[in-house]
DNA sequence: TTTTAATTTTGCTTATTAGGCAAAATTAGC
DNA sequence: GCTAATTTTGCCTAATAAGCAAAATTAAAA
């Protein structure tokens, strides 16, 4: 037995006084309302109401029963009206994680706009360089560098992750500035590790991809602390230009070899990507925030991507 | 869909953290659990559950609708259940319905008894001598003298209704005492109207019944007039045995033909009625009333019933 | 990384249950 | 006692849940 339908006809049996006027509201014949709540009334073993053709009126227990579950299915269906309302206004918690340079450089200028677009979200920002996993942590959306990812899951292509070699003018002073490619194997590396071991340097000509890896000064996965020690003259370093955006403008790096196509991947899918869960139901609080960050940061890299 | 089973399943899932699990203690297959949950998602268009094979986690609009609608479940089956403890308890209002003379005189003495045995059992007593409808009052039970009504209702024959001549002293010494039945039709007779008209007197002898109504002083549907009249010496009353029992024992009132057949109707279903709705199920506080009233008057009076 | 094993989901059939219609039964009011 | 509005019952159809087996999925172990 549908004991939820039952309960709803045996309600509005009790309001109307009437099982034909109870069956006109649902749409359905009177027989139906009758049969519905005869079984709830044997499953309870009571007579809820005390029939006559002309009158319907409730027994003592049915009032009681009818006070109690006609408001129990008010409850109800202002916890399904809340599940609706959180499936068509964005709200709740939204956890992000990203890695620990992107994030300080680039989404948290970004967030206080969102903060004001969307108060009813609480984002909760986890910036780490582990690489999350997404499912298992209790993780909305991720933002990482790399490859787009399995096809569970949501990738779409942020922005360019290109990586170009930079110095600081004492460097340059001290050991010379490279004019080609080729020239880097005879400079000081700060090399940056990835889970798949350091990233070398790679130097495109003639559609020829070369490993241009300098001699290793330091190598580490905390890219922080490269860029410290490339301020410090120690050596050159291949880094995403978002990195050091500021420090380029400031003079503090050099850009070396503008003009030549360089990188540590010869992948063109290497990029920043936007990783969210593909459930069946979209959750708005994540769509808006994936909208948000695809406004802010395709416009100058419209590339599209898979999904 | 049934919703209130896709619920159940889901609290069972949320609860277990998982769908076999699940499965198990409703004892369905776990495609069932599956499909009933996923119907519930779709209806509300949302993923409440974060699956994979080995853990289902709630998402986060799943959490809160999981502790809305769990605890909406436990009340709902406390409504349940309250109805099924109404239903195997004797409690409520129990409205009862009497003759007057027959209420003052035969039940209210009783009642005390009644209401220690059952203090969960409100007494609600209405005396009047119209005859009551027990469908359209309100009455759970009703007690009237009288003949077993139509089938819809429960007929449980309390006690005789048997009828003797009495009269006042004063009024023997005045017109004499009846030695024989057929003696009353010259007294003065104070006549009790029903219903069907004015009851005659009736007295039987070898098998045959003869109407030996006497000169018609007074009628009445009003007993307590007629009894007045009565001790006033005004005439022959024929009473229900148990409408003058104090006066006979005081000597007020004096039982003529003490061993003949008398009456004021043939048919031998004339009697004190127990009356109450037949419902599919019946509620404790009725049986309960209707068993004490057994074991309480039906000792002398053994007859049974039909229903 | 590959394999394994537990779990969930899907496809299909069967069984159950609600809907729908018409006829019968019920009963308040005339 | 009749009438008319209403509820209930009988019977069929349609919708939906259960049941089973196979496929897909994925966390953990090898």
């Amino acid at each position: 037995m549908d004991q939820l339908l039952a309960l709803k006809y045996f309600c509005k049996v009790a309001e109307t006084g009437s099982f034909t006027s109870a069956a006109k509201s649902f749409s359905v014949p009177p027989s139906s309302i009758s049969r519905r709540v005869s079984d709830l009334e044997a499953s309870l073993g009571t007579n809820l109401l005390k029939r006559s053709t002309r009158v319907v009126k409730l027994s003592e227990i049915g009032k009681i029963y009818f006070s109690q579950v006609s408001d129990i299915l008010l409850q109800l269906e202002q916890s399904n009206e809340s599940v609706r309302l959180y499936q068509s206004t964005p709200m709740g918690q939204l956890k992000i994680s990203s890695q620990v340079s992107f994030g300080e450089q680039v989404l948290f200028p970004l967030l206080e706009e969102f903060r004001t677009r969307y108060p009813e979200i609480i984002l909760d920002i986890s910036l780490s360089d582990a690489l999350s996993s997404l499912s298992h942590d209790d993780v909305d959306v991720a933002i990482r560098g790399g490859y787009a990812p399995d096809e569970r899951v949501h990738a779409l292509r942020l922005m360019a992750n290109d990586f170009i070699p930079v110095a600081a003018p004492s460097y340059l002073r001290a050991s010379g500035t490279p004019e080609d490619g080729f020239q880097l194997r005879s400079h000081q590396g700060l090399f940056f590790r990835t889970p798949r071991g350091p990233s070398p340097w790679l130097y495109k000509q003639d559609d020829q991809w070369h490993d241009v890896s300098g001699h290793a000064a330091a190598i580490s996965n905390n890219a922080q602390w490269l860029k410290e020690l490339g301020l410090a003259g120690k050596g050159i370093m291949m880094t995403p230009k978002w990195f050091v955006d500021p420090l380029l403008k400031t003079g503090e790096f050099v850009e070396l070899l503008n003009d030549s196509v360089m990188g540590v991947n010869q992948d063109p899918d290497f990029a920043i990507y936007l990783l969210y869960q593909k459930p069946r139901y979209l959750v708005p609080k994540v769509k808006v925030f994936v909208d948000f960050l695809v406004e802010k940061l395709m416009r100058n890299d419209p590339k599209v991507n898979m999904g």
